[in-house]
DNA sequence: ACCTGAACACCGTTCAAGT
DNA sequence: ACCTGAACACCGTTCAAGT
C-alpha cells in the first residue's frame, strides 16, 4: 500500500489563488482547484477541512505576501517617507492582485478572516513607522487614520466607485502626503 | 386564461436584502428568496434575470437608501458641521447594515455594481458639502478625502481587522473632525 | 496513506405544460 | 400572463473501495 503525495497543500492554496485572480471568486470551484493541481476534488480535503478553510488559508497567504511587501518597503532612516513609501507599496500591492485585496479585507465568509498574528504582522511596518514620527502612545491611532484612508482609497478605487477627475496616483499622494503631515505636526 | 400576479419585483429584492442581513451572501439562495416571497425558484425569472441581476437591484435599493439618509442630513446651514454629520450618518448606516454595505461597496461580481447615476445621488450630499466648504473646484478632491477614510475605516471596523485600543466612535470622530479642519484650511 | 468513482443533497436555470 | 414540476448541468462533501 504505497501512498505517492500527488500534491500539496502549498499547490492547492496556490492553484486558489490563481483562479481567484485570473477567473474570480465564484471559478474558485474545489473542482477547477483539484484539476490544476492534477487530482480529483475529494483528494483535497485529504489536506484541507473544505472549501471556507482553503478560502481562509489563501487570504492568510495574501496577508503573508502584503506583509512581506510593506516590511520591505521600510528603511527606518525617516518615519514620514517612510509612511509615505509604505502606502505606496500598499496601493501597488493591491492594484496587482485586486481579487486577493477584496478577499483580505472584505471576506465573504467571518471563517475566511485572516489570523490574528497574521495581522499583527501585517500591520507591523506600518505601525513602527507611525511609532517613530507619533511616540509610542500615538503609534495605533497614527496608524489606524493612514490605514484607514489608504484601503478606503484603494478599496473604492478597485471596485470602481470613483467618479475621479484627475490622476488616481496623484489624488492618492496628495492625500497621504496631507495626513502624513498632520500627524508629523502632532494633528491627528 | 387568468394572471394573478402572486408577487413583484419589488418583493423579491426585499426578500433578498432580508436574507442577506440575516443569513449571510450565500443563503441568498433563489429557492429561499422565492419561498420568502410565497412562490417556487424558477417564477423570479419572469421579473428578474438572474441572481446577478438580482444582487445588482439589491445593491442599488441599498444605496438608494443610504443616499436618502445622507441627504436628510445635511441642514446646509454650517458645511464643516454638514460634513461631520453625513459622516456620522454614513457609519451608523453601515453599521446597521453591514452585509448591504459590503455588497455596495465590494461587489463579488462585477455586474453587482449600483448604477453611474446612482453613484451620483449618493455621493451627491457629501459634494455639495465639499463644495460649500473649500469652493467648487475642489470640491470633488476633498469629498473623496473625506468619503475614502469614512468608508476605510468602516469597512476595516466591520471586518474586524481594526486591533483597536479605544473606542472606535471616538476614532473615527477625531479622524474625520482633523480631515474636515485640514479641508477647511485648504490642505486637502 | 493517499487517490478515486459513485452517491447525496443542494444549487441556478430552462422549458413544456398547466391555469 | 403568470406559475409550476421536471429536467439539466453544475456545485460541495462523504465514503467505501481501490492501490
Amino acid at each position: 500500500m504505497p501512498a505517492p503525495a500527488r500534491t500539496s497543500t502549498e499547490a492547492i492554496v496556490s492553484a486558489a489563488r490563481g483562479l481567484l485572480e485570473a477567473d474570480g471568486l465564484d471559478q474558485v470551484t474545489m473542482q477547477r482547484v483539484a484539476t490544476t493541481v492534477g487530482v480529483r476534488a475529494p483528494s483535497l480535503y485529504k489536506r484541507i477541512r473544505d472549501r471556507n478553510d482553503l478560502m481562509h488559508l489563501v487570504a492568510n497567504d495574501a496577508a503573508r505576501e502584503l506583509g512581506d511587501t510593506l516590511s520591505a518597503t521600510a528603511s527606518a532612516a525617516d518615519p514620514a517617507k517612510d509612511l509615505v513609501a509604505i502606502a505606496r507599496a500598499f496601493r501597488i500591492w493591491a492594484h496587482r492582485s485586486p481579487a486577493a485585496y477584496a478577499l483580505l479585507t472584505t471576506p465573504v465568509d467571518p471563517s475566511w478572516r485572516v489570523d490574528p498574528d497574521m495581522n499583527v504582522y501585517l500591520s507591523g511596518a506600518i505601525v513602527n513607522a507611525a511609532a517613530h514620527l507619533a511616540g509610542d502612545d500615538r503609534a495605533l491611532e497614527a496608524a489606524r487614520t493612514v490605514v484607514a484612508f489608504a484601503h478606503g482609497f484603494v478599496s473604492l478605487e478597485l471596485a470602481g466607485t470613483f467618479r475621479l477627475g484627475g490622476d488616481p496616483a496623484d489624488a492618492y499622494e496628495f492625500g497621504i502626503t496631507t495626513l502624513v503631515n498632520a500627524i508629523a505636526a502632532g494633528g491627528t
